[in-house]
DNA sequence: AACAAATATGAAAAACTGCTCATATGACGG
DNA sequence: CCGTCATATGAGCAGTTTTTCATATTTGTT
């Protein structure tokens, strides 16, 4: 493989490309994003199953909303939580199987 | 696509997954992932092209290497980096897809 | 041996992250 | 309208990360 096989980003392309694994550099989100592969899921749902604080877990969504990993529909007081696509889950797969070896 | 498609990491294995898509978390280090898929470079080489300091860079070859993103070899005073397999810049090719929408 | 070249390393500053705590917003029931 | 439930937001703190600067190590040359 050589680098013209790489689609080269430049300036902008690489601060979101770093930008883009950002968002599964944490083990908070990752677990969030592994409780929505599940299915649709509320903040406190979320926030119960792992453990932690809700605002914790609403400041991770607001993230990944922003990074549009996420998707989200409102329902009365809920908001229902999404994995965006399965490409999303298919990435964090391609991480698992190389930390696995 | 439902959860128990993904392979659930544990506790040690959650961490060593956010730890491993940290590393391209970094403009830099990405920017230093791209120089090595043209091949074989030295610290300097890869210093000069992307108007770095040679003590940043050594930093985060250190940090690529304790990931083994990276390969090395000693000759004399040079030190050739490469990036460790192909798997890695077929994650970093997984990224620029998706950022590119 | 003395020196220069390439790389590595340590410490500390500067920038960034993720959490908590407090407060705010919005929706529903009474 | 008032209280409550679910979610969102802002400020600040603690911990981490990345760079810089200075110094060290390692190898080759004269």
């Amino acid at each position: 493989m050589v680098r013209s096989d790489v689609i080269l980003p430049g300036g902008e392309g690489l601060s979101s490309l770093a930008g883009f694994f950002r968002v599964f550099a944490d083990e908070t989100r990752i677990q969030i994003l592994l409780e929505l592969s599940d299915g649709e899921k509320r903040v406190l749902d979320i926030a119960n199953s792992l453990g932690l604080s809700h605002s914790a877990v609403s400041h991770q969504l607001q993230l990944l909303r922003a990074s549009r990993l996420v998707s989200f529909r409102r329902e009365g007081k809920n908001v229902w939580y999404s994995v965006a696509d399965e490409h999303i889950l298919s990435i964090l797969r391609q991480g698992i199987r190389h930390v696995e070896h």
